[in-house]
DNA sequence: TTGATAACATACATTCGTGTATGTATAATT
DNA sequence: AATTATACATACACGAATGTATGTTATCAA
């Protein structure tokens, strides 16, 4: 039809992309095709291809929208505790970070339509590509955070930092992996992941009082 | 062109699940094409279709082929842990399960496979129900192993069965998914995977020389 | 030894989604 | 007020993969 104003663009740009985001969490990415995410926002194909070059440009400006402040945040905390409050900031955020995984809904499906995404292919595409690198900044953001309660005597224990941030990583990859894949009536991620973080935190840190047997 | 023996038969299924391997694991199973697949293995589609109804069916089959038994005794032990030497059992049973499946080139390859074909859709397929069913059988092994090793006061925190299981659970997933994805530069699961473990089971175990901070 | 059928190859039809090209009316610009 | 570029809708062309139908030959059973 005809032009809109500016106001109305990024109405239909954010229709389009809410749109998106139910039908990929619904049907998954590949089977979902761009007339359905169209139709499914009241518009044709010619809006999505005037908004976005591609499905990959979907995905990536919907993971941006609705993951991309999380992970700036979640990124720049881990990376700036401070000596002081370093082991309960630490687990305040990642706490949070468990929260707001599994309670926002747009996040989880943001999440969910990712991890489908991520094809290993040898030769990535420029949508694996930067959800690597996303992947990469936040891997590092928490090693250094782990490399700093190794260094403010917070964690106790003589694990070298690899080892520790590859524990920490898998467990939380695994968590949200959890989450996304098992109903939750088998495992419930989400009212377990306090309980769950703490027992990691617990079992590198000098605090003894979990342990049934005493010395 | 003609009928070959039984022999060459078989020799030729093979052939087409092996070629579908290194083509899945390389390019992704989405863009590898069933036609792909037969000249990879110096056949034609005709062989393909032959052999297997559609593409999901080439999946299921190669995860039996080369997952099939491991998921079967893994179960299997877990679920028949003997009292006497139960945690031990489980340790070498974990740490041998997670090295196979760093190890075996197969066994990583459908692993690769498999999780990148299980799209969480809401009406899965019958290739998701299958992957969906192995899964939930090695959790609930897992778990009942997570239970006998309470009832056998091997592990010794106040913690639920549920919670438990649930770490261990995530833990080992989030290894796979990790060693599956990430460059081994940045994390080397499989260098890593027996201490990894060991650091659960210390986490749960009345052993506390892991401790650098003594009562 | 002679059908019958297994083990494929080849050919065909058809669907389906994508990308692009073009049309068009209106908002923003001047 | 006229022009321009925006924000889409519509139409078109194209390949690409799938599923199936049919052809072919050698093996196995009788």
């Amino acid at each position: 039809m005809a032009r809109k104003t500016k106001e109305e663009s990024e109405k239909t740009y954010h229709s389009l992309l809410d749109a998106a985001t139910t039908l990929f969490a619904r049907q998954g990415v590949a089977k979902t095709t761009l007339n359905e995410i169209a139709k499914s926002a009241g518009m044709t194909r010619g809006a999505v291809y005037w908004h976005f070059p591609n499905k990959d440009a979907v995905i990536m400006a919907l993971w941006k929208r609705d993951a991309g402040s999380v992970h700036d945040e979640v990124t720049a905390t881990f990376t700036h505790l401070k000596p002081d409050s370093a082991l309960k900031d630490f687990e305040t955020l990642v706490k949070d970070m468990l929260k707001k995984a599994t309670d926002d809904l747009k996040l989880t499906q943001a999440l969910k339509i990712v991890t489908s995404s991520i094809e290993f292919t040898e030769e990535a595409s420029g949508l694996q590509l930067f959800l690597m690198q996303r992947k990469n900044e936040l891997y590092d953001a928490m090693k250094k955070a782990v490399a700093l309660l190794q260094e403010y005597q917070a964690i106790t224990t003589k694990h070298s930092t690899d080892l520790l941030a590859a524990s920490l990583w898998s467990y939380i990859i695994g968590m949200v992996d959890t989450h996304l894949e098992m109903s939750s009536e088998k495992i419930d991620i989400k009212n377990q992941a306090d309980e769950l973080i703490q027992l990691w935190i617990d079992s590198v840190t000098p605090n003894t009082a979990h342990l049934t047997q005493r010395c």
